[in-house]
RNA sequence: GUCCCCAUCGUCUAGUGGCCUAGGACGUCGGCCUCUCACGCCGGUAACACGGGUUCGACUCCCGUUGGGGACGCCA
């Protein structure tokens, strides 16, 4: 049998870095053994689903490269399917009709707790076959077996067993009419023949409840694996409302897919002592099989050293409209072009952890002035004695026949020698003329990414400072 | 509270009874390189939660304790 696999995200909000690291898991094990990836919006609760947040899920995913081979489908394009297979669950007997209201329902939950139990459902309504009277306010429920035990061979967690004592009969159609999430993923699973779930631990509860539905229609139970989750630093679960933010957030924050995809694959799961993955190597090597089972703390620090690893080696091309992007975003408008950035990218690839830091890094190159200088650099390397030296050097530059690495170097050599000073006594005044700090990339590839005109406009402004601060 | 799951350096992990005086990576600390900042390189720091078994021998198997997490919705 072939394998397909499905990721299903709830819209009511962004795909933040715990359900990317789900639908990377699924899209990466589907890709291995060369089955389908199927994206499912698991919309049944029409009060929080909304539209823009499916957008952005979808834009989410799309960012990180696990675009889906089929779908994405919509639960709530299937309610008459899930209305029908409640009918049939009817007439089996393997549903009733239930009046409680949520007033006493909440009441026995509260009792519940308070005798230390698990709060669940007592079945008032399960023997009393009441109709489905339009007229009175009822919900349609599972009529889940009170004997035996649930149990399946998990294909991240073993063997799970949990007595079927221990569940109560969930609710598959709410009192508006519209069916309910375990309702809706058990049809779905089945109609659109999932053979493997792979989803978060915290859906284990949610299984028993699933398979039931799937003995009760006689259907085929898939397998299931549960992954564990991911933590905050705090060791709690990651979710909207704790820690996580939007995936789309990292790239707002110059993260590489391939980074982000490359961290969140060693969550969990490892291949020896090898820490980065190309996407291509991920798909070939990643296996649920090889999965821990026990969660792990997000770790923003790791995450920065591998887009740090990616940004190196990755091509400038494929760096530069993510370049040119983080640049308008900090005012540098419109961008450089292409070429410009291509050729200055490379200068700075080991130098930026995240993309965010290369365009902060390399915008000095694209302002009309870098005064005023940063305080501590220009105190330390701006200093009056500097000024001839500094003159001398704007002189030979302004002749130069040709910008070169070369005849820059030469240019700079000569000072050196005429001044008898050392490569940093001249480099560090020099960088902070040109850059308005104390630290960039070499000090003549600094000069020739900046141009002659620019680098002798900075000289003399740095003169005209150390000559205003002349009394 | 009840049920389920988990437990190796601060973090991610290797380890499937002897190869482990526990390996790698991030971080951190020290050093080298050096015109600055990075990159790179070298070195240091740091862990098998605890208690019982099983065994000639346990990080590895079993039980318990402790700790952590998850689930207990007319949310998904």
């Amino acid at each position: 049998m072939t394998l397909r696999t499905r990721f299903a995200p709830s819209p009511t909000g962004f795909l933040h870095i715990g359900g990317a690291r789900t639908a990377l898991f699924c899209h990466l094990h589907t890709r291995r053994h060369q089955g389908t990836f199927v994206l499912r919006v698991e919309d049944t609760d029409t009060e929080r689903s909304t539209q823009e947040a499916v957008a952005v899920i979808l834009e989410g995913l799309h960012w990180l490269g696990l675009s889906p081979d089929e779908g994405p489908f919509f639960q709530s394009h299937h309610t008459q399917r899930y209305l029908e297979v409640v009918q049939e669950l009817l007439q089996a007997g393997h549903a009733y009709v239930c009046t409680c209201s949520k007033e006493r329902l909440d009441a026995l939950r509260e009792r519940q707790r308070e005798n230390g139990d698990k709060p669940r459902y007592d079945g008032l309504c399960r023997e009393l076959h009441l109709p489905a009277d339009p007229q009175r306010p009822h919900v349609i429920r599972f009529k889940t077996p009170r004997e035996g035990e649930t149990l399946w061979e998990d294909r991240i967690q073993g063997a799970i067993r949990i007595s079927n004592g221990e569940l109560d009969d969930l609710i598959l159609v709410r009192s508006d009419g519209s069916p309910t999430y375990n309702l809706a993923v058990a049809v779905d699973d089945h109609d659109m023949g999932i053979t493997l779930v792979i989803r978060g631990e915290d859906h284990i509860s949610n299984t028993p409840r699933q398979i039931h539905v799937f003995k009760a229609m006689g259907w085929e139970i898939p397998d299931y694996a549960h992954m564990p989750l991911l933590h905050g630093s705090d060791g709690a679960k990651l979710s909207k409302r704790h820690g996580a933010v939007s995936v789309l957030q990292y790239r707002e924050e110059g993260f590489l897919p391939s980074a982000l995809n490359n961290y969140l694959a060693r969550l969990g799961w490892s291949h020896g002592e090898q820490e980065i993955f190309t996407r291509a190597e991920l798909e070939q090597l990643f296996d649920i099989s090889a999965l821990g089972r026990s969660a792990a703390i997000f770790d923003q620090a790791k995450l920065l050293w591998i887009n740090g690893h990616h940004i190196r080696a990755a091509t400038p091309e494929q760096l530069l409209p993510e370049l040119a992007y983080q640049l308008t975003r900090l005012g540098v408008e419109p961008p450089p072009s292409p070429e410009t950035l291509a050729t200055i990218l490379p200068e700075f690839q080991s130098r930026a952890a995240t993309m965010v830091e290369m365009a902060q890094k390399c915008r000095f190159l694209f302002i009309d002035s870098v005064q005023p200088y940063e305080e501590k650099a220009a105190r330390k390397h701006l200093t009056t004695a500097m000024r001839d030296p500094l003159a001398a050097l704007a002189a030979t530059l302004e002749t130069l026949p040709e910008w070169t690495i070369a005849a820059l170097e030469s240019a700079f050599q000569s000072t050196l020698e005429t001044f008898h000073l050392s490569m940093g006594q001249l480099a560090q005044p020099l960088r902070v003329a040109l850059t308005g700090c104390g630290a960039s990339p070499g000090i003549l590839e600094t000069l020739w990414m900046l141009g002659q005109d620019k680098s002798l406009n900075r000289i003399q402004a740095a003169l005209d400072h150390l000559a205003a601060r002349q009394p």
